[in-house]
DNA sequence: AAACCTGCGCTACAAATGTAGCACGCTACA
DNA sequence: TGTAGCGTGCTACATTTGTAGCGCAGGTTT
């Protein structure tokens, strides 16, 4: 579980998430505040012991990533935030996403109007 | 952030949002694992120190919630789960709530609709 | 009022985390 | 061909977390 790492590493974690495989530099720009390299190293070092991140050697350094598919870590990052704060209504979570975005297109509009759709289908069976 | 809180700390302040303000007890039991009184009142006293929780007493001791307003809370937990997990579209994110959960009544669906409906005036205005 | 709970805060301390420094190997290029 | 970079891995160390134990105060029960 991301949730039971500590602050900077769950940082890291998020990190190569967001940008996919990323080298120590990389990953040093992404971070919130400066660190040196090495203790970028020793944190990922932990986080690949505890099994989170694996690494690949490259021409130039190793790049590291999450161990765990984006799939299966978006679902439970989102079953966590909708059962912590939405009383596990995914409803109400989707509902409040709607409601954040003023930037959602028009187009994204239909898509999701046609997701309900086959939601729908889904359960009519 | 809550993200830059630590594990257990973190668990705790979920716990609060999740149920509600809570007595030492009451976290207690909900803990993912039996922890001795005076350990959790430890970490509610570092969690009030930086400000997570505030307190207030009452008949059988002190009741304990988080300083940030759920509205507020949500909208940061899932802006930022948006951000990391979703390149930054709530859209995706909400198609995905849409995946998870099938569980989701009829009504739901509708609601969601009118939701959309909704979102589509704002933004043709 | 003695013996009990219950909740409380303080202190203490082991373990984990956050970070830097050092020495090494492999380029590149003056 | 030396010296200036990178990227790497150790090791070390200060700080923060995670947890328990002790002693206290205010209510109960006998």
């Amino acid at each position: 579980m991301l949730s039971s790492l500590p602050p900077r590493e769950r940082e890291i974690v998020d990190i190569l998430y967001e940008r996919g495989a990323s080298t120590v530099t990389e990953i040093g720009e992404a971070l919130s505040d400066e660190l040196s390299g090495s203790a970028i190293r020793a944190m990922l070092k932990r986080l690949e012991a505890k099994g989170f991140v694996v690494r690949e050697a490259s021409e130039n350094g190793f790049v590291y990533a999450p161990s765990v598919s984006d799939k299966t870590a978006r679902k439970s990052a989102l079953s966590q935030v909708v059962r912590v704060f939405f009383n596990g209504s995914a409803t109400s979570a989707a509902a409040a996403l709607l409601g954040m975005q003023d930037e959602m297109s028009a187009d994204e509009l239909d898509e999701l109007e046609k997701l309900i759709g086959q939601a729908r289908e889904g359960r009519a069976k």
